[in-house]
RNA sequence: CGGGAUGUAGCGCAGUUCGGUCAGCGCGUUCGGUUCGGGACCGAAAGGUCGCUAGUUCAAAUCUAGUCAUCCCGACCA
């Protein structure tokens, strides 16, 4: 066995980290590109996968009282242009209607026409159109706080796309709330920030750094922007969600007013929080290896599949027999107060090419039953975190009793693989040299996978975070919400520093 | 939007230098047979106006111009 085993995905992590993203893509059909540039087409295993992950924050969204709403996919122009920062941020990445129907030409072409007074910007995020109502709904101190969600679509035009990564369109949520009091707005950011975290880290299996950013990465308009921070494993940092302290930034600019208990009028605090199709990314990036994608249980659209294997129609009658009275017990099977989601593949296609398609999809558990298990009452089992040779039999009965267990399991080692990676690529680096080495390829020319997290002084001047930035590219991803007060020495300038903070190279 | 690369069957590619049986290969698909507990084998078949549009030429996948798309690097960003 000289040889090394042949992989399911081409080029590896290794060889091209990029080109192997998009495989791991196309060979779990999870999403395609599609004809509109930028924009794609999320298919039934990745918008599966989003459904899990809406399904459970939107569950956590409420248990806090939170409501979901929707506003229109359009902004007036002059909504948009209330906030001066707003604009700054998001402006040379509209997407603008200018025009309101087509007309026939006559020679078979149509041609724009009943041009708007006023253009309508396809919404980059809502802010600006959500606080125009939140200006109606809100007159006293007794309609607040107010904690609306809305599951929707935004358009950014990127120059640069990647699927799941950046779109031009993709899918997100915004939550906005509105407080009669600065400190409660500001707790709410860090109770989101809590709940994106927990989802992240107990049904991704995604190990998060809760942060804050830096003035140059906030949120345009917000005061402060709390982030998760994850890596991935080509040791570059992806943003996976984020809160926003707005401040009364937007109660001023969209006039959201309410009478206080005084009786005096006020500009009331709010915040906004989201996390987009991009956790998807950070999921595949996180965790898939060389044989596809590998999900974690919580999340995954299918925990178990099942393969027949058979050889002759006697067999296939006891091996379908089998499976048919196993099934329904497997099917009330509950985790995590949900049902057990199992795939029965009865499919006529060999069993080493269904193996195959499902080790590439990722799923938890695969079960292959034939004749030999019927004989012995036992099912061959693979998990995803593991080899894909290294199997075992095991009795039906001990499978039944311990699936949710095996699943536990799965999910437990996915995480804790995920956060040793990114535990072993996390330096305290306190030389600049050092640093610079550490985020230097060692081939410009073809960038392997390198540097990390390195977790340095920073003395807060803004002049230091842009040098590095143009000299590295590496960016300050986040400063830490548990950081320690540390006395230091700035890894750029060498000035009095008090605490660490992350950088990294980031998506 | 700047620099680079690529575009040939569902996927991965060869052919382009030097225009002329070059429209091919592997995988996949369909059919038939043999197999059968770790991506099976044999045989047959289907499938492409060579990204698109012009041009040069007796003749273009091949040369020229334009255009579109994708990928990589940069700027921007969740």
């Amino acid at each position: 066995m000289s040889k090394k085993y042949k992989t399911a995905i081409s080029p590896t992590r290794e060889e091209d980290y990029s080109q192997w993203y998009q495989q791991v893509i196309k060979a779990s059909d999870m999403a395609e590109n599609s004809d509109v540039r930028g924009c794609m087409v999320i298919k039934p295993w990745g918008y599966s996968i989003w459904e899990n992950i809406q399904k459970n924050l939107d569950q956590m969204f409420k248990e806090i009282g939170c409501k979901n709403a929707y506003f229109p996919l359009f902004i007036p122009k002059s909504f948009f242009e209330k906030e001066a920062e707003h604009v700054d941020g998001f402006a040379k990445e509209c997407a603008v209607v200018t025009h309101t129907k087509l007309e026939d030409d006559g020679q078979g072409s149509l041609n724009v026409a009943g041009e708007l007074t006023e253009p309508l910007i396809v919404r980059p995020t809502s802010e600006t159109i959500i606080g125009a109502s939140f200006s109606r709904w809100i007159s006293s101190y007794r309609d607040l706080p107010l904690m609306i969600n809305q599951w929707a679509n935004v358009v950014r035009w990127e120059l640069r796309t990647r699927l799941f990564l950046r779109t031009t369109e993709f899918l997100w949520q915004e939550g906005h709330t509105v407080h009669s009091e600065e400190q409660e707005a500001i707790k709410l950011t860090t109770i989101m920030l809590n709940i994106y975290a927990k989802f992240a880290e107990d049904y991704l299996a995604l190990p998060v750094i809760k942060g804050e950013k830096t003035v140059s990465e906030r949120f345009p308009g917000a005061l402060r922007t709390y982030c998760i921070e994850a890596m991935m494993q080509d040791k570059k940092a992806l943003q996976s969600g984020t809160s926003h302290f707005l401040g009364q930034n937007f109660s001023k600019s969209s006039n959201i007013k309410f009478q206080n208990k005084e009786g005096c009028e006020e500009y009331a605090w709010t915040t906004s929080w989201g996390v987009s199709t991009r956790l998807i990314g950070a999921l595949i990036m996180a965790h898939s290896d060389d044989d596809g994608l590998v999900l974690p249980p919580r999340i995954a659209p299918n925990h178990v599949v099942i393969i027949p294997i058979f050889r002759n129609e006697e067999d296939e009658i006891k091996v379908k027999t089998f499976i048919e009275d196993f099934l329904p017990q497997l099917n009330n099977t509950s985790y995590h107060g949900d049902k057990l989601r199992i795939e029965y593949d009865d499919r006529e296609i060999s069993g080493g090419e269904k193996n195959w398609q499902w080790i590439k999809k990722g799923v938890p558990i695969r079960l292959e039953i034939g004749p030999r298990d019927v004989a012995n009452q036992s099912v061959f089992m693979a998990r995803r975190d593991k080899a894909h040779r290294d199997k075992d039999s095991i009795s039906r009965n001990e499978f039944l009793n311990n699936v949710v267990s095996f699943l536990d399991d799965i999910q437990f080692n996915i995480f804790n693989r995920a956060l040793k990676f990114r535990e072993s690529n996390t330096f305290l680096l306190d030389d600049y040299n050092e640093f610079y080495d550490f985020f230097t390829p060692n081939n410009i020319d073809k960038p392997m996978i390198h540097g990390g997290f390195a977790y340095s002084h920073w003395c807060g001047d803004i002049k230091c975070e842009e040098e590095i930035k143009n000299r590295l590219k590496v960016t300050i991803r986040c400063i830490p919400l548990n950081s320690k007060y540390e006395e230091g020495k700035c890894i750029f300038c060498s000035s009095n520093s008090t605490k660490r903070v992350y950088f990294a190279k980031n998506y």
